[in-house]
DNA sequence: TCTGGGGTCCTAGGACCC
DNA sequence: TCTGGGGTCCTAGGACCC
């Protein structure tokens, strides 16, 4: 059995670790410059959207007496390594998946549900963000689980598992297609123009339907929603690329200033990399100009760098930047 | 005026080889 | 007038995730 577990509204509840006196409220954390919503707690979700540019709610935030935090991912990030810690210590079979997301795979028992309660019970005690959980046969069945855990919170109290038929068909049934895990936007619009509406009727379309008008990706996907599981726990993972990318606050017009920023994004990617321990041998820099400005002409270019030797130096990094 | 940042995987098509 | 077939590797772009 796999169970995700996941926290719940992660940058909110960090925040509520510690200024207590933000539970209870709405809250809301921005993106670098404050441009979007990134984080919503429970009550602001009706009315804000994910993702959502903070000039065209700020009225709305306001009206509804929102406390409005900048993000703090230095904090967001210890905070995670905490979660986790905590997780490892119920069992090594663990991945990470985000920063506030981890598979557990564990043994299908009578017992498996009071342990998952345990697990919750725990992380909350010991570092004080509130999780929930799901558990299934598979990766994407937990993902339906974890949702449904979430969903109905009354009667889950934050933990659900999808452990026999029966369960899996009627999750299966209530859960709308696009919100399935890997079913992006595009895929919803493909799959609803087939008069797929639910994860259910998803898994009755013929395998060779779903190869030849999707990809191997979807029937992979089928197959872990029917309970057959192909995505396996991946607990070491070392990232193949890293990135550091800024938006700059407003139109900057000095090479000069690109120059320092290209240099100090260079030296944060090449401390990212000597943390985990790799080299790398290609560089890959672009730029461009804000593409939500419709009135000026756009300007985009990148390039990569072909570096003559692994390295994991800033030094060497920096000056073929 | 103001719109984040960091990842993964797959596929099609071009270049090249025999 | 005729112009193969099969393979690999690489890259750009598109899809998705949190």
């Amino acid at each position: 059995m796999f169970a995700l577990v996941d926290c719940n509204n992660f940058y909110v509840s960090c925040e509520r670790v510690f200024n207590p006196a933000l539970e209870g409220k709405k809250v809301v954390i921005l993106s670098n410059n404050d441009g979007c919503i990134i984080a919503r707690s429970e009550e602001v979700k009706p009315f804000v959207p994910m993702g959502a540019p903070v000039h065209q709610h700020l009225k709305m935030l306001q009206a509804q007496n929102v406390q409005v935090y900048s993000a703090n991912f230095s904090l967001y990030g210890d905070m995670s390594r905490r979660v986790m810690g905590t997780l490892k210590r119920f069992t090594t079979k663990c991945e990470i998946y985000s920063v506030d997301e981890a598979f557990l795979q564990l043994e299908q028992t009578t017992q498996l549900k009071t342990e998952l309660s345990q697990v919750q019970q725990c992380v909350k005690q010991w570092t004080g963000i509130p999780v929930s959980i799901g558990a299934a046969p598979t990766k994407a069945l937990a993902k339906v689980a974890n949702k449904i855990a979430k969903k109905f919170v009354p009667r889950t109290h934050g933990v659900y598992l999808i452990d026999n038929e029966e369960k899996r068909v009627k999750a299966l049934r209530w859960m709308d297609i696009g919100a399935v895990w890997g079913v992006g936007r595009n895929l919803t619009r493909k799959l609803k123009e087939l008069g797929v509406y639910d994860a259910y009727t998803f898994t009755q379309l013929s395998d060779a339907f779903i190869r030849k008008k999707f990809s191997v990706v979807m029937l992979r996907l089928k197959y872990e929603l029917m309970g057959k599981s192909v995505l396996s726990l991946e607990a070491l993972r070392y990232k193949k690329s890293i990135t550091v990318t800024r938006s700059f606050e407003g139109t900057q017009k000095h090479y000069a200033y690109l120059e320092e920023r290209i240099t100090t994004f260079t030296v944060k990617a090449s401390e990212k990399l000597r943390r985990q321990q790799s080299l790398c041998c290609t560089l890959y820099i672009f730029i461009r100009t804000n593409r939500f400005n419709t009135s000026q002409k756009q300007y985009a270019r990148s390039m990569y760098v072909s570096l003559p030797f692994a390295t994991d130096s800033s030094f060497a990094l920096v000056i073929a930047s």
